[in-house]
DNA sequence: GATGTAACTAACACTAATGTCAATAGAGCG
DNA sequence: CGCTCTATTGACATTAGTGTTAGTTACATC
């Protein structure tokens, strides 16, 4: 019998470091950050680890483009949800529904606990436009351009954020305590905004 | 010319876990999960790797007791905050400051990302019976013990605990991108806070 | 002061993760 | 086909963290 050779599979670059890093992606939200490891990846992919240092540079290059990628991810899911709230009429559940589903999808909760942890805050950057595209939809929407009224929508894109942040990351735990339905974040905070604009409207 | 012998300090178990927990816990703070090791921690404390296995059984061993010890700490902080509450006469932005403050010392945000990473979600059951206990005394101060406002007082909870949370993790830089005061999130939290006990009342 | 308990150390072995390097092979191109 | 480029491999070295074990010493008790 003749020996079976395992025909060696060629990828583009980016090919490679796209499947990489889904597969990474994958690995942080089940195993947390210390399961993904050069080889881990690399045994999911039917690759060595030493492919992956030839294209990430080293393990430390691909947790850096990890973040990189996912941090983009919620910056463009942001950045769609604020798009399409632009051209809707927004009630304010579904503004704050936007957000809520823009960090609830692709672990934005377990990403953001990870950079933080590791210290490497540099690397939320390109949230800041996303979060202040967000103030600017708002704005739009309440028709004052006034910078008082822009200060005071910036603390109620702050409360958002924290809120969905917090949501992410411990919602479901926190929510079990208190017998809370699912939606029930969400709700709250979509009850709490108009109280927001009402207050942001007569200090026009 | 002699040899210089260290002396060998011998601590009580309890002396011993105690400095290792608090040593452990300005490590994960300072510098991450990663950064407690047996090694590391036993260095700071001038003792071997070895000692640390014999007070905690293993690696894992210590990381939980340091989970426990945190977790606690919160639970603690969040009881005292609670009790202070009862007594005084309490304004929401006193409400807010408590919880706010209970969540910023000691860590917590860094806390519960790692717990949250780790997936030990087991670990923080000790706050289930803190963050009730604030539904309590919230309830108390209302003088309404109806089922349909401790529902309400609960979401507000959730939420008041979420908020915490969040500005626990990523307030700082979220703050930043959004030029916000250092204590914004607590203002806009109690600020919105009235809104709560208002419609409370008013359901009642 | 003698003795026993156990906190503590030193030196070891084991594993897993990272990184290096020469060699191999897939794919485009003349 | 032959050639070049580089994605990919396999084997190796290195390091760090963990765990084990036999022995040492501080301290309480008699």
């Amino acid at each position: 019998m003749s020996i079976e050779r395992v025909r060696r599979r060629r990828r583009t670059p980016d090919e490679a470091r796209l499947e990489a890093l889904v597969c990474a992606r994958a690995r942080l939200l089940s195993g947390g950050p210390d399961s993904v490891t050069l080889k881990a990846v690399a045994d999911d992919l039917g690759m060595t680890h030493a492919n992956l240092i030839h294209h990430f540079g080293s393990a430390e290059g691909l947790q850096s483009a990890l973040m990189g990628s996912m941090v983009a991810d919620l910056s463009r899911d942001l950045e769609t949800a604020i798009a399409r709230l632009r051209t809707d009429e927004g009630a304010p559940l579904e503004l704050v529904t936007a957000v809520f589903d823009a960090f609830a999808v692709g672990g934005a909760g377990k990403l953001a606990a990870w950079i933080v942890l590791k210290g490497d805050l540099s690397h939320l950057e390109p949230v800041r436009d996303a979060v202040n595209g967000l103030v600017q939809v708002i704005q739009e929407k309440l028709g004052d351009p006034s910078d008082a009224s822009r200060d005071r929508l910036s603390s109620a894109v702050l409360f958002i954020a924290l809120s969905a942040f917090g949501e992410a990351l411990i919602g479901t735990p926190l929510r079990n305590m208190l017998d809370q339905d699912e939606d029930a974040s969400r709700q709250v905070v979509a009850g709490l905004l108009p109280y927001f604009v009402a207050r942001s409207e007569r200090a026009s």
